[in-house]
DNA sequence: CCGACTACTGTTTTT
DNA sequence: CAGTAGTCGG
């Protein structure tokens, strides 16, 4: 069986107690690796049910399970995912983190309408300090595990901006609205096991004790939280095998703390390790390239990647004249390569930055007549019309869901407006009881009229009726009753009655995802003991199971390589798989890297960026495509670019192309006439205060060389502000930039001026001129 | 209280 | 461009 191993996987397959480090480099054969581990456990007389791998992503956690189930013929271990793992334990002991087992699961939306409900009443301005943002703070300081209470004190010692001012008032209020209405949000499966497993010594033996074997996948992905709860886990049985690769680490913004590989080392002492640099997957000159542009990050973790695959094709770089250019021969070629016979359409898979490119490609495929599919941001639950029946059932479930009834109550519409809803919050609020059962006392709400009132009660019967039902366990039947009892495909009718296709097509593909379930569940799970402890309890389908399927599930999971269709997903999403052939996309400064990571002016999160392509990169196997284009339009305006950083750190092993018709991306060289073409389009539109048209590589360049901008109070720029920029200002000369604040239509920039040393803010309007990228 | 219209603003990546 | 928050007339 290990007969095809070489000596640093085998070394790692027939490892079977203690602690286990395994580096493992793109395309080194890990997951390889980690079924034949499992299986070898088996073997070595550890059961099944002793075995918990946890992965990071559902994705990840089918493809482990399903190659392992095929190496051991039918025999199935535990797989999951943190989140998922988390809920279940939650769902077992709830009580014991203060939590009633109906608890709902709070999308990202519901998260945000709770901070905006927040900051309206704490009387702080939603436009000032956006909620999103809010949110997001919030949850970074928790993925870290920083309490809100030593956010605050935090806080208190080192004077921060005023997005920290907002977040620290509305942090601990955040918690206590999530915890009050018995619902948890995705940091929160993390952040109470982690409670639970410190405060309940007997449980956290007990678990430690029924998982002895731990794998964790991609660690450097683990948060704080996370490391806490595989630590917990792996005390008294040390058996805990992580495998990880610090180069592919992407996920920092989100909490993720490669070092946890370092604290690895330092928690297991007697830990073995074992690194697998031999790369499998890609031709000689897609690993060289590789190899080339992580070498540039300041720490690369690895010695150099290795492969004896023959050396195959260039890599190509190729360079569009925008990015309908960049769609469109894409697709060009991918039909000729398989009109000629020489691939197919699931060889292939597009890569891109951000989401929103992704649109591009969709449609230059679909006129291409090319399939594909997309592992998008909009996944299928995050409709709207999903999300409102989601919404419903959760509100079924778990009545004191706020989240839930706020966004269903009055939809379709009922005659509950914003008045009535503020009498009942405040009812509620006084009572300190749910929206839900204050719209069942509605009658002692003196202010709400009759007529509302009526309305409430036949929504609180509807949903007590629909709670009954639910009991049975059974969800497509309480789903299809809601939607004919609120008739609810009449909301998404037109004024013709004619109904949107799309939407009813995606009501009627979440009943029979809801059909699907009710069949699956009951042989999904796997029956243990019965003692106190015994995490899987046999279970009935029931309306939990299938909103915690419904909220941590996502689109993504959805792609298979087998389809028959060209894959199309961000970067971050491509980790972990392989293509035959692969386009990255736009690389462009400000797209890779990201305009954010470096404005951020942090090494580390370009660093970040750099990562990210060597991930891209090297999910290419055979042929390797990356590509560029000279301008593209952004939030509707067109601009040009510049090349991509990182594009001269592979120059060597890269062969360009330019379509035809392409002009090269580029700064002009000083002393170019279009140079001084911008500078006259640049100053008269100056004194006319009007946006130039076009942004061209040569205004950019003339820009760059005027390092003073005048700034008075009401006309500055945006986006040229940097952090350190020298300025000028009519009354009070000459100063530095210090901070710089707002989005692409207004900002605010703060300037410490070099005569008197007294430090003033402009707001910013509406720029006559073009924002200057990166 | 509802829905239609306008104005404004934003865009990383995801469990 | 496209999503949404906010305003206004019915």
């Amino acid at each position: 069986m290990t007969v095809n191993l070489t000596d640093s996987q085998r070394a790692a397959v027939e490892h079977v107690e203690g602690p286990l480090l395994v580096l493992a480099g793109p395309g080194s054969g890990k997951t390889r690796v980690i079924t034949h581990r499992i299986s070898r456990l088996l073997q070595h007389g550890a059961k099944p049910e002793q075995i918990l791998a946890l992965t990071f992503t559902n994705k990840a956690a089918r493809e482990m399970s399903e190659r392992v189930e095929k190496l051991l013929g039918g025999l199935r271990v535990r797989v999951s995912t943190f989140h998922r793992f988390c809920s279940r334990l939650l769902r077992r002991w709830p009580e014991r983190v203060g939590l009633k087992e109906n608890f709902t699961i709070l999308d990202q939306s519901d998260q945000t309408s709770i901070v905006r409900a927040i900051l309206k009443d704490l009387n702080l301005d939603p436009s000032v300090h956006e909620p999103g943002r809010v949110l997001s703070r919030i949850s970074r300081a928790r993925n870290d595990m920083i309490t809100s209470e030593q956010f605050r004190r935090q806080y208190e010692q080192r004077a921060s901006g005023p997005l920290e001012a907002a977040v620290y008032q509305v942090f601990p209020e955040y918690e206590r609205r999530v915890r009050e209405q018995n619902s948890v949000d995705f940091d929160d499966l993390l952040l109470h096991v982690v409670t639970m497993l410190q405060e309940e010594e007997e449980l956290r033996s007990v678990l430690d004790e029924q998982f002895r074997y731990i794998l964790v996948d991609e660690y450097q992905d683990t948060n704080l939280a996370q490391y806490r709860i595989v630590q917990a886990m792996s005390q008294d049985y040390r058996n805990l095998c992580v495998t990880g690769d610090p180069d592919q680490s992407i996920y920092g913004w989100r909490g993720a703390r490669p070092a946890n590989i370092t604290a690895f080392e330092r928690d297991y002492p007697e830990r073995q390790v074992v690194t697998l640099d031999q790369n499998f997957r890609s031709t000689a000159r897609i690993v060289t390239c590789a190899d080339q542009l992580i070498s540039f990050n300041r720490r690369p973790h690895r010695g150099r990647l290795v492969t004896d695959n023959p050396e195959g094709e260039p890599v190509r770089l190729r360079v569009f004249e925008h990015g309908d250019a960049e769609a469109n021969g894409i697709a060009l070629e991918i039909r000729e390569l398989v009109e000629s016979g020489q691939r197919q359409y699931s060889d292939f898979a597009i890569f891109y930055r951000v989401n929103a490119l992704s649109r591009l490609f969709e449609t230059a495929l679909s006129r291409h007549e090319i399939p594909c599919q997309i592992a998008a941001g909009y996944s299928f639950f995050e409709r709207a019309e999903v999300r409102d029946l989601i919404a419903w059932l959760r509100l079924i479930e778990n009545q004191s869901d706020n989240a839930a009834l706020e966004r269903v109550i009055n939809r379709p519409a009922r005659g509950i407006g914003n008045t009535s809803m503020l009498r009942l919050r405040n009812f509620a609020d006084r009572e300190k009881i749910s929206i839900f059962a204050a719209a069942e006392r509605c009658a002692q709400i003196p202010s709400l009229s009759a007529r509302c009132c009526k309305a409430l009660l036949g929504f609180t019967d509807l949903i007590n009726r629909l709670h009954e039902q639910s009991a049975a366990g059974q969800v497509a039947p309480v789903l299809e009753r809601l939607i004919a009892e609120i008739d609810y495909l009449a909301l998404w009718r037109e004024v013709d009655d004619e109904v949107d296709v799309d939407r009813e097509a995606n009501v009627y593909e979440l009943v029979s995802a809801a059909r699907q379930y009710d069949s699956a569940a009951e042989d999904l799970l796997i029956v243990g003991d019965s003692s106190e402890y015994t995490l899987e309890h046999p279970e009935k389908p029931s309306l939990q199971g299938f909103l915690e399927m419904a909220t941590l599930s996502s689109e993504a999971d959805s792609i298979d390589p087998e389809k028959g269709a060209v894959t199309l997903m961000t970067l971050h999403a491509s980790k972990g798989l392989e293509f035959p052939c692969v386009y990255i996309t736009g690389l462009e400064s400000g797209l890779i890297p990201h305009e954010r990571a470096v404005r951020e002016g942090d090494p580390s999160s370009f660093e970040e960026e750099r990562r990210l392509l060597f991930v891209g990169i090297t999910r290419a196997m055979q042929k390797l495509t990356l590509t560029q284009t000279s301008e593209r339009v952004f939030r509707g305006m067109r601009r040009t670019t510049i090349s991509s950083p990182f594009l001269p750190e592979i120059a060597s092993s890269l062969q360009r192309e330019f379509s035809s018709s392409t002009v090269r991306a580029a700064l002009p060289a000083a002393g170019d006439q279009r140079l001084e073409q911008a500078r006259k389009r640049f100053e008269a539109a100056q004194q006319n205060r009007e946006r130039p048209l076009l942004m061209t590589g040569a205004q950019l360049a003339f820009q760059r060389q005027q390092p003073e901008t005048d700034v008075t109070d009401d006309t500055t720029q945006t986006h040229p502000f940097e952090i350190g920029m020298s300025v000028r200002h009519p009354r009070y000369g000459r100063g530095e930039v210090v901070e710089v604040s707002g989005g692409s239509h207004r900002a605010t920039v703060t300037v410490q001026f070099e005569n008197t040393g007294e430090v003033h803010t402009f707001v910013a309007s509406r720029c006559p001129l073009q924002p200057i990228g990166g």
